[in-house]
RNA sequence: GGCGAGGUAGCUCAGUCGGUUAGAGCGCAGGCUUCAUAAGCCUGAAGUCGCGGGUUCGAGUCCCGCCCUCGCUACCA
């Protein structure tokens, strides 16, 4: 048994998520976490959101919402959508929400302190003293200096492309309020990733296995470290511990050092709730532990540089990231999912037409695992009616139906003689069988759903063959054993089925009359002739009934 | 501007270290079957692997140039 700690990218508790979000990480981390426990390993899932920050602030002030309680609203609003989804972590939590959060955050400011990689540096920014705050660069507005173009924004000019410095901005003013900020300077600490590249983290991701995406993305990265500013003029994140302050009062960590500092901070609040405070040691510094990280492109430097020099720049025996399965980005057809452009889906009246296991399956199968990919309505009906409704929910139905109208709705006997022939036609001949879970372990997901309905389609070649609705009448004792077959085979279904489709694998199991939890029993890897069929002949099965409704349209 | 990704059958995508007639699913065409959700099974058609050069015995796979699409550019995976 190996121990996993896997963690999702903490969503930012500033607006809903989308599928884009659930497609890159949080559905495979969910399958992925499902499987692992069905193979037996120990594993911990770990989310929440990220709710510091100035965007936060600011949408927060316009709608005059206290920041704990518009984080607060997010959080509950992006778990729901998880919930819908059937995705589920061990623990939800939240920087601002969780209270070992702070503590830990300035344990690691402390420490990276005390090592001496961080430095304090003093900058000049610019600084609206009617909002009393900084402004991050999109903030600015001014007219360019290359060009003359009057619509410039802090970080770009949209007419001749110069990347603007804010402080040579001609006539610059304050986005929120219109004033003309004024320079001013401010001291700041920043993370010395150049000295931790060196000491360590640039030769253990030299040395380290990536996905192959993930080692394009980070090859440049290394060449060119900056220092980082972990503090900024805040009112809202961790505060820098006081007594290291030294005449800097008021700072506040920037948002993205605390940030993921969550998932440790949301493990030791898990723990703590379980009355075993100190367990949390034995998922981050025990050696033996695999750290995941899912995530998306866009955080691959984090993860796989930023936030492994935190952990080891502390000294404290973090273990560092055993694997970094980053996806690509999943787009919809018409363009990217954006919260900002409204292109989003009515969520409402989307999971009542199609159900949301449908709709995992269907993101499964089209993950952006290698390159970006895109969602498509008209193709998810497509997969549904095709690959869950025709392949997958047909054979338990078309089996099941059989059953119940011509053998009393019971599993009907394998006479001895057949055991052999059925074996080695389901087994063999019938079309190639694989393990969905050994792709899943390889962070194929895409394969994973794949090979489920390749092993699905098996039975409905095997029913093609064995023809039992002709059997039926001339050889009933053969009809009999080959369905006995055939429900043996949508058993296994249902438990590769369970890590994809939990409810729908569920319900399946209770329709060949299992007893328990579907997700409760071992994975099953492959069936071995001989010594692969559990049932017994007689049990009662449930009520047979279309585990995937065929669904109309696209649009 | 910089950085990055991608352009392979009608559609969505695989193609590991360069190696025999380029793959899958869906869609499409033809046939078979009737237990089942107008579902199932079998067979088939379909690609000058963005364009032009180069390296090589051999390139979708490496190198150079060009065209096109898209993402990021420090608060959206």
């Amino acid at each position: 048994m190996t121990r996993y700690l896997v963690t999702s990218a903490l969503p930012y508790a500033n607006g809903p998520i989308h599928f884009g979000h659930v497609a890159g990480v949080y559905l495979p981390a969910d399958v992925y976490v499902r499987t692992l426990r069905m193979m037996g390993e120990e594993v911990l899932s770990i989310c929440g959101t990220d709710e510091y920050g100035v965007a936060i602030t600011l949408k927060a002030d316009q709608e005059g919402t206290p920041y704990p309680e518009y984080v607060k609203r997010w959080n509950h609003e992006i778990h729901s959508f998880f919930d819908r989804l059937h995705i589920e972590f061990d623990t939800f939590s939240g920087t601002s929400r969780c209270p070992q959060h702070e503590g830990t955050a300035q344990d690691f400011f402390r420490h990276l302190g005390a090592n001496g990689y961080l430095d304090k540096q003093e900058t000049t920014q610019l600084y609206c003293e009617t909002d009393e705050m900084f402004l991050a660069d999109r903030y600015v507005g001014g007219t360019c200096y290359v060009c003359g173009c009057e619509k410039a924004r802090g970080d770009e000019c949209p007419d001749c492309g110069t990347w603007i410095d804010p402080l040579r901005l001609i006539a610059p003013v304050c986005k929120q309020c219109g004033n003309t900020p004024v320079h001013r300077t401010t001291r700041h600490w920043y993370l010395n990733l150049p000295k931790l590249r060196d000491e360590h983290i640039g030769a253990w991701i030299n040395d380290h296995e990536w996905k192959p995406n993930v080692r394009a993305f980070i090859q440049n990265l290394l060449k060119d470290v900056p220092s980082r500013s972990v503090t900024r003029d805040l009112k809202w994140g961790v505060p820098v511990p006081e007594d290291l302050a030294e005449g800097e009062e008021g700072k506040r960590l920037y948002v993205w050092f605390d940030a993921p500092i969550g998932y440790i901070s949301f493990t030791k609040e898990l723990m703590a709730q379980r009355g075993t405070p100190d367990e949390w040691q034995r998922w981050w510094q025990d050696p033996e532990t695999r750290l995941v990280h899912f995530l998306g492109k866009d955080n691959i430097p984090f993860h796989c540089l930023v936030f492994p020099s935190m952990l080891w720049g502390t000294q404290q025996n973090y273990i560092l990231p055993w694997q970094v399965p980053a996806n690509e980005f999943y787009n919809l057809e018409a363009g990217k999912f954006s919260t900002s452009e409204g292109r989003t889906l009515d969520l409402d009246a989307f999971f009542a037409k199609y159900d949301p296991e449908a709709v995992r399956f269907y993101i499964l199968t089209t993950l952006p695992e290698t390159s970006d990919s895109t969602f498509s309505l008209e193709q998810m009906v497509l997969t549904i009616n095709s690959g869950l409704a025709g392949n997958l929910g047909n054979l338990a139905t078309r089996v099941l139906k059989f059953l119940a109208k011509n053998f009393d709705g019971i599993i009907p006997p394998i006479a001895p003689e057949h055991l052999d022939e059925m074996d080695h036609l389901m087994l063999g001949d019938c079309g190639e069988i694989g393990d969905p879970g050994i792709h899943v372990r390889e962070f194929r997901f895409r394969q994973a759903a794949a090979t489920l309905l390749a092993n699905s389609s098996v039975g409905n070649v095997f029913m093609q063959r064995t023809e039992p609705w002709a059997l039926r009448k001339t050889d009933p004792e053969r009809a009999a054993s080959a369905l006995n077959t055939l429900c043996e085979w949508i058993r296994w279904v249902a438990q590769w089925m369970a890590p994809f489709l939990p409810q729908k694998a569920q319900e399946l199991w209770e329709m060949l009359g299992c007893q328990g939890q579907v997700a409760q029993e071992p994975w099953p890897g492959i069936p071995q002739k001989g010594a692969w069929r559990r049932l017994e002949a007689g049990a009662r099965l449930g009520t047979p009934e279309a585990l995937f409704p065929r669904v109309e349209g696209g649009e």
